[in-house]
DNA sequence: GTACAATTTTTATTCGTACAAATCAAGGTG
DNA sequence: CACCTTGATTTGTACGAATAAAAATTGTAC
């Protein structure tokens, strides 16, 4: 980051490897670079001298520069024991265990496990995509990327498909494309867990979804669902959608909000327990009692949710097991078997951070 | 042979291949090559810097130009961007956060992970280091598995030591094997929290350790050497030893045993959050109240401790650091780089599950 | 003699300039 | 339309010069 050259190099792979060049397309010509980096032209051919040692692009005295097919060599993925798997994260919330599962049945098989995570970026996880391919994996496990908006990496996907690439989707799927998936019936289980709340006495309830992974819209869904069953006191229904990199201040002082209004909710539910303890947390903070004063519930049974003061009403998820079958249905996959969707019917995990409304 | 700089270049790598100059030698300088080919410095660093990116040679800025080993083909066909990482676990204890800070340097560095884990026999250990080198790994990262124990596997560390494949070790490592390492000091850690429990007033502290595993046993040591700095009381010093398999039960029971005695312990050091998170779950269970009545810790500053009730006093663990210094380690063992080993320090996190203690 | 400071050497980065060589687009000619 | 010429564009080679940064060497003081 320190010198110019290397800025101007990281620049161009940055936009080379993101696909906003497309291989063969040409590049910028020396003096277009020198303008937009403002660096004299040594600094340019210095940069775009290294790019085309390490194979990223070529250059054609005259002609121009351009994009090198640095991404070709993935094509026949044969004897590699290789399993690549792409989640949004490593350490964080159910993906360990998820992991955990894969792990559990793809060693036993002889398969190793080729890892990364996306942050819950399109950008990181066009990264890790075409790592994997480079890598020469056999197959690929895949936990989409704010699976709720557009992906910018179809082409990619696209590749995979064209090249019978093994390939297989846990916790959400793209809808537009066409893989096999293992995922949960979030829709119906949120629904469920409103019924729960109406028939704890509960009738003016605020849902809080984040709604760029495609759970939190189904979520989101099951909760209106929930309401349009009820249509006597769906006036009282309350949404916050957030996106993943909003603060957590600001959902805080939208939940503040809805808290001062008249009819305020009685009871919060959240698009998962990472956020229920955050939200518990913030709550408690105020001096509001959980769940004396108002009732909270989960999605996702984490781990450790029993242990927390009040312990979690949640959702359950089958965390191994999904990793365990998505890792059988890979390898079926890979024996060029044919696979059938998974989605399982999570039950409620009654616990204490719910009760019955106390009505006065 | 038309262009200068490819007479220079031809003329060096002549001259290196013939055996005029030995590897490691000192070329000439850049001003003696310039006037010995009479062409001008960007000519002579052209050609250089050319051989350089063919692996000819080596440049230390100031030191001068050195010939590189070149007749080891193993340096330069290591086109694999494929590192090792060969833990205990995948899902449990800290190892997520590790391999997630392994994970964020080393895909910034365009590598992947290739993932594998021991659940800590020798056997699976030596399985996954023979899948790690068939893959053809770049380098290696590894949690050693029972290194208390003398290790079966010695024959294949001697065998990647000897073809100097790049490996560390992290979280403790194989005295026998001189491999370079990153650690945590668990014994001074886990007695500067006696320290700070004594501090608070308590004499009669239980300490309960998980032995098959090194840590344990250091941090046990630390419990140990802590009271020896205070003989006066240490005749109240318990410890409860259990292995990973153990049952829950089981251990609560144990500590039951030691609450009822005479002098009972005032305070309670557990191995890990994990197991603190369980114990006062326990104690809360039985009436018994955290921390007024009892002070627990934990150790490894667990993710989510500081929402617990009460929030968990700690010690704290540098989990993504450790992943992400090992990782640079790595990568500067791939560039032949000297690495130093590194041992942390960690500070103890103070929060609310232990206090001073009520004298009556 | 050793330890530290100052100086020199050496490579690294970056600018400017000039001309050569290949390519490309446009226009003219048969 | 096909072919050629021409001029502009673009990359390739080459030199000179200045400052920065790291390493090696020398000088000096204790």
């Amino acid at each position: 980051m320190e010198n110019k050259y290397q800025k101007v190099k990281d620049g161009l792979k940055e936009d080379i490897i993101s696909g906003k060049y497309q291989v063969d397309e040409k590049l910028p010509t020396e003096s277009e670079l020198m303008k937009q980096y403002a660096v004299s032209r040594y600094t340019v051919r210095r940069a775009v001298g290294d790019l085309e040692s390490d194979h990223f692009i070529y250059r054609i005295q005259g002609g121009g520069m351009f994009v090198q097919d640095w991404h070709k060599n993935w094509s026949t993925p044969t004897d590699t024991k290789l399993i690549g798997v792409i989640t949004t994260h490593i350490a964080d919330y159910i993906f360990p265990n998820i992991i955990s599962g894969i792990d559990q049945v793809l060693s036993k098989a002889g398969y190793s496990i080729l890892i990364s995570n996306t942050h819950n970026t399109h950008d990181k996880e066009r990264k890790s995509l075409i790592n994997m391919l480079d890598s020469k994996v056999a197959g690929l496990i895949i936990e989409p990327t704010q699976s709720a908006l557009p992906n910018p990496n179809e082409d990619l996907y696209q590749e995979i498909k064209d090249d019978e690439l093994p390939t297989l989707f846990i916790n959400a799927h793209y809808p537009r494309l066409d893989f096999p998936y293992v995922d949960t019936d979030d829709l119906s289980a949120e629904q469920r867990m409103m019924q729960y709340l109406f028939d704890l006495g509960h009738q003016s309830i605020l849902g809080i979804f984040q709604v760029d992974d495609i759970q939190g819209v189904y979520r989101m869904n099951g909760f209106v669902r929930a309401y349009q069953e009820h249509p006597e006191y769906s006036y009282l229904s309350n949404i916050i959608m957030y996106q993943s990199k909003e603060s957590a201040d600001k959902i805080y002082e939208r939940i503040n909000g809805y808290l001062q209004q008249s009819e305020a909710p009685t009871a919060i539910v959240c698009y998962n327990d990472q956020l229920a303890i955050r939200v518990i947390d913030y709550l408690k903070s105020k001096g509001i009692r959980v769940p004396e004063d108002i009732s909270v519930t989960g999605f996702d049974n984490y781990q450790l949710g029993e242990y927390f003061t009040p312990s979690l009403t949640t959702m359950n998820h089958e965390k191994e097991r999904m990793g365990a079958d998505a890792a059988k249905a890979i390898i079926k996959l890979l024996n060029r078997d044919p696979v059938e969707n998974i989605t399982y019917q999570p039950d409620i995990v009654k616990r204490h951070s719910a009760i019955k409304l106390d009505k006065q």
